[in-house]
DNA sequence: CGGCTGCTTGATCGCTCTCAAATGGGGTGG
DNA sequence: CCACCCCATTTGAGAGCGATCAAGCAGCCG
C-alpha cells in the first residue's frame, strides 16, 4: 500500500511540467528530498500570512488557493490540480504566503522546504527554468483573467471560468461533462468576482437553456459548445 | 555624448534588480550584448501578437504595456519605469508578446535577443533566480490588482493607482508631488477597469475638495495622506 | 428525521456605464 | 503672433446591470 502509493507518486512527478527533463537518478533524489503531506476537504496546507517555509507539487486532489482583502471578501485565484505546484512563494524568496490553500477533495502533495529548494534549484538548473517558464505562463494566465474582469460582463465570466474548469477537472459523464469536484455557487462567484446569488440566477438560466444540470456543489455541461459560445459572447 | 550615455545605462544596469550580485566583469558582458533601442512618445518597442524576439531592460523614460481584447477593449497592465524589465516573454518560453509596449516618455531600453537571453541566464544562474523574483513579485502585484478590481469600488481603485503610481512616479514641486509622465483620464481609466468619464468625475470632486489639482494629462497630488485613506476607504 | 448548509427567487436600490453635447487648453501652421 | 483646430476633458441625463437584503426551499448527513 505505502509503496503502492510512492509509486503513484512517481508517475506524477515524471510527467510533472517542474522536472520535464530530469533522469530517473534526479527525480529518485528529488522525491527523497520531499515530504509528504496529506489533507482531507476542507483541511489547510497553508494559509495566508503563514510563514513559507515549503512549496509544494500536487500529487492527487484538487486544492483551491484563495485570497482575502482586509475587509473580509475572498477571492479565489485558482483550483490547482494533479502535477501544479502550489505555494511556490519560496521559490523567488517571499516570506509569507499571499494566500491560503486548502484542499477541495481528498489530496496529497509533497512539499520542499526553503533550504532544499534553493539546493534542488542549484544542482539542477532545468528545474529553475522550468520554474521560471510555470511561473511565466501563470502570470500570462491571471493577466488575461484581470482583463476579463474589467471588460466582460458577469455572464460572460462565469461562462469562461466554467470552460477552464471543464478542461482542467472535466470528466465525461452520459449527461454530459461533470466537474469532478465539489463547487458550489460561493466558489463560482469568488473565482469570477461577483455574488453567490447572480451566479445562482445565471445558472438557473442555463439550466432553463438545456446547457447545464446541477445540484448542491455539483455541475454537468451538457451542450459544452454552448458553453463555449456563452464565454466567447457569441449570440446563439 | 555616446560615451556619457553608455555610462548613464552602466548606472542603471548596476542597480537594476536583475543583475543584482554580478560583477563588473559580468555586467560589463551583458552590456556588450545588448541592444540598444530608443524611443519617443507614443512610438512601440513591440505590438501585441508580435514574435517574441527580446526581453528589454528600460534604462530611462517610461513604458506603458497595454493589453487589448478581440472586442478592442484596452487595458493597461502597467507603467514600467527605470530599472525595470518589460517584454520578458523570451525569458520563459513564450512565442508571442502577449502585450503592447509603448512609450510614454522619451524612453531608452536596452535589448537582448532569445538566444542570448538563454546564454546568460546559463552563464550566470543569479540572473536566472532574479529573474524568478522579480517575476513573482509581478505576480503577486497583478494578483492583488485582480483582487481589488473584483472587490472594491471604482473610485477606490482610482485612489490605489494613483497611489502607486506616485510611489513609482513622484516628483516633489511646490503645489504637492507630480506625476512625472502625461497620463489622461482614458490612461487611469484602463488601468482601473472603468470608463474615462467616471474617472473625470472622480478627479473632479476630488479637485473640488482640494485633494489633487490637474491638467490636461497632468495630475498633482496636494495632500497624498487624503489620496491614502480615500484607498484604504477610510472615513475622513 | 431533524437540522444544517447550500440554493432559489423576489424586490429594490444605486453605482457605474452609456450616449450626447459643450467646453477649453495647447500646439501648429500661416 | 494670432487664429484655428484637435483632442482631452467636463457635465448632464438616463438606463441597466448586478449588488444587497429578505425569505423560503431542498438536499444531505448524522
Amino acid at each position: 500500500m505505502r509503496v503502492l502509493e510512492r509509486n503513484s507518486e512517481r508517475q506524477v512527478l515524471r510527467v510533472a511540467p517542474l522536472f520535464q527533463g530530469l533522469n530517473e537518478e534526479a527525480l529518485e533524489n528529488c522525491i527523497a528530498l520531499a515530504l509528504r503531506v496529506e489533507k482531507t476537504p476542507g483541511e489547510m496546507f497553508f494559509q495566508q500570512g503563514d510563514q513559507a517555509r515549503r512549496f509544494f507539487l500536487l500529487c492527487r486532489g484538487r486544492v483551491k488557493v484563495t485570497q482575502i482583502t482586509p475587509e473580509g471578501h475572498q477571492v479565489v485565484a485558482r483550483y490547482a490540480g494533479q502535477g501544479q505546484m502550489f505555494g511556490c512563494v519560496p521559490m523567488y524568496g517571499g516570506k509569507e504566503y499571499p494566500a491560503t490553500a486548502t484542499a477541495v477533495t481528498r489530496s496529497t502533495a509533497l512539499a520542499w522546504d526553503r533550504p532544499t529548494t534553493d539546493r534542488l534549484m542549484e544542482q539542477y538548473p532545468r528545474v529553475a527554468i522550468s520554474a521560471l517558464q510555470l511561473l511565466g505562463d501563470e502570470l500570462a494566465e491571471v493577466r488575461l483573467r484581470y482583463q476579463e474582469l474589467a471588460t466582460e460582463r458577469v455572464e460572460q465570466r462565469v461562462a469562461r471560468a466554467l470552460v477552464r474548469l471543464v478542461r482542467q477537472a472535466g470528466k465525461k459523464v452520459d449527461a454530459g461533462v461533470l466537474i469532478e469536484f465539489p463547487l458550489s455557487r460561493q466558489d463560482l462567484a469568488e473565482l469570477t468576482g461577483t455574488t453567490l446569488y447572480t451566479v445562482s440566477r445565471i445558472l438557473s438560466s442555463w439550466e432553463e437553456q438545456g446547457v447545464i444540470q446541477s445540484g448542491r456543489r455539483r455541475i454537468v455541461i451538457r451542450t459544452p459548445h454552448r458553453l463555449v459560445s456563452l464565454a466567447e459572447d457569441l449570440l446563439p
